[in-house]
DNA sequence: AGAGATTTGTACGTATGTATG
DNA sequence: TCATACATACGTACAAATCTC
């Protein structure tokens, strides 16, 4: 098994988030399923929680995993997507939401939102998780 | 001036991180300015460096600000913005750069990637920050 | 070049609160 | 009711990058 190693330059917590996101993209952790908690992970890898807290942060960060007050931290499940068309004229962007935009949409850590802007000078926002944009073959 | 309650359910790194947020709204804080020090935010507002930290990981992870090991926390100015151009048959998402892509692209905290489909089958990766999508009209 | 001050990064500890099961 | 798990917030210490003199 993977360790963590105190001498490397590498810091600690990102080393913890190179083994879990390995874990991931293996499938030894599938999606939905929970990750142990942060204070098994502290104690299994020899590490503060506050530093285990910071690996999990970076993969919340990356929309790799969510976590959930009182129950875990899981990795994610893809969300059912939406095809939102675009048509000559419209453009977009990808940035971050705002606070409020994450209420509405209810969107997790680490999830881009695009915004559309119609030909017709009208404003779509759409999440990032939910929703891919085509071009034309309706 | 807006100072911290610590009497309200509202964290206190969100506080101080809606505070900020407003100051970067309303212009007090300009792109490319530098917010002040971990330290002065701690002692001006009377909270524990951890707790500022939290606040800035915040902004940064909204892609408002961004740190620089040694120098400070700035204001984001904007990238210039490259068109690409979408035809028929093209799609594409948005999400979260893995940290290779983010090495390769250079990208900031808080800035998402733009993957776009061709039609014939090739992929391509864009950071958000610095890339309009377009169809037609070019 | 070099020294020292400033600033952020990492890592640890403790304590308490809140949500879940 | 109780145990578990994450959230918040404080503290300390040292490392590393940057800046100034």
């Amino acid at each position: 098994m993977i360790m963590i190693d105190h001498g490397s330059d590498r810091a600690l917590y990102r080393q913890l988030a190179d083994i879990l996101r390995g874990k991931v993209a293996s499938g030894e952790l599938q999606p939905g399923q929970s990750l142990p908690s942060e204070g098994t992970l502290a104690q299994e890898y020899g590490l503060g929680r506050d530093t285990v807290r910071d690996a999990l942060a970076l993969l919340r960060s990356e929309g790799l995993v969510a976590t959930e007050r009182g129950k875990g931290t899981f990795v994610r499940v893809p969300e059912t997507v939406a095809i939102v068309s675009l048509k000559s004229g419209d453009s977009l962007v990808a940035r971050m939401p705002t606070p409020e935009e994450r209420r509405s949409l209810g969107l997790n850590d680490g999830v881009p939102v695009l915004v559309i802007d119609r030909a017709n000078g009208k404003n779509e926002v759409h999440g990032g998780d939910r929703t891919r944009i085509q071009v034309g073959r309706r």
